[in-house]
DNA sequence: AGGGTAACAGACTTAAAGGTCTGTTTTGCC
DNA sequence: GGCAAAACAGACCTTTAAGTCTGTTACCCT
């Protein structure tokens, strides 16, 4: 893999289980066996080597894991339901767990830097419109009540998301899991299609 | 009010803006136009003194705007809803909100300082506990649904509230939460006690 | 093969931050 | 008033981290 690459994995890595400020270049240079050298050959600073790697591995890291599941899905509801749970199972069998990188990094970089929450914002913003359209898709299809408010619904997705993701690095993320994908189904049981009697 | 006080409420206020590790105590000392070697007079290290803030303010804070509204209370549904709109209004109100305080410092912390950690978790149970206590009132009091499950309720209500204000620091707080307590009084719908037919 | 450039090594500079230490001021008390 | 202890001032030390710069190695192309 270029160097270029693995520079910005590791990153990546590093940036997720101490966080931006509490990781060092050197920290990440040290992992690698690497130079400063090597690393401002291929970056200017600190903050567009980040915004990079914002872009390209977060962005994907996302998508992949929480958008494209549901993308163009039929009967979103369980697929959403499959996809949290999915997603949680995941971060359950991390034996530290750091939280949703995402939201992390929303919060570390809140009120400091205008810039790179912009396109952390850009990627949640990706996840709503696409359950948004999928919801609605939804209601199309038959699968989701035609009364339901796919906006408000979408953001109660994420937020309960991204609250238990925060929750779970507390240890008993096995239960946490149990307990809030039953709450989620419950949940939709008053978002999903009731046959006209 | 007296020194010490007064450097932990204004190191709340900067660690909650700012982050921990991103506040430097001379920024906190110059803030109060105060020396070293005051702060050293009356804390050992930053991590103590941190620690104090939580016991004490922090704690106080979550307290008495999320756990106390509802402790002891009848109709736990509605007094939740009441209250979470009011924390949601408050931080609304904030020309630049900063998210929930309390995840704020568990994501920052998070598999950093353990020691930290546990005070941190430890006010999270104590807000858990509450709301599964006003739960099973409810059910004894007629007016929460005897077969949901309050502890799986209250995490659920917890993760979305930590999420939620998650969001709310991007900027259209408003909107999210009209949204949000929209849909919370949706998912109560399932959980309050129906008559029977 | 050799020259040129991309890719990297690593010492160095500068700034900031936590903490120490010595000295000074203020306060309470007899 | 005087004195001891509490409360505070601020210079200083040490470490760390971002970024610079000069020098060296590896690779490609004719």
């Amino acid at each position: 893999m270029a160097t270029m690459q693995r520079i910005q994995t590791t990153g990546l890595e590093l940036f997720y289980q101490k966080g931006y400020f509490n990781t060092s270049i050197d920290d990440i240079l040290k992992e690698l066996s690497l130079s400063k050298g090597a690393f401002y050959y291929h970056f200017q600073s600190k903050e567009e080597y980040f915004i990079s790697i914002v872009q390209n591995l977060l962005f994907r890291k996302v998508y992949s894991s929480l958008i494209e599941p549901i993308e163009g899905q039929e009967d979103p509801l369980n697929k959403i339901v499959a996809c949290f749970d999915d997603a949680l199972e995941t971060a359950e069998h991390n034996f530290l767990d750091y939280g949703f990188v995402l939201s992390n990094f929303i919060t570390e970089f809140n009120g400091k830097n205008p810039d790179i929450m912009n396109y952390l914002q850009d990627i949640l913003k990706v996840w709503e419109v696409n359950l948004v359209t999928a919801l609605q898709k939804g209601k199309s299809d038959g699968y989701v009540n035609r009364h339901i408010d796919s906006e408000a619904v979408a953001t109660y997705l994420i937020s309960s998301y991204i609250g238990i993701r925060t929750l779970m690095v507390e240890g008993n993320s096995k239960m946490l899991r149990y307990k809030y994908i039953q709450q989620l189904r419950q949940y939709f049981k008053l978002i999903e299609y009731k046959e006209p009697a």
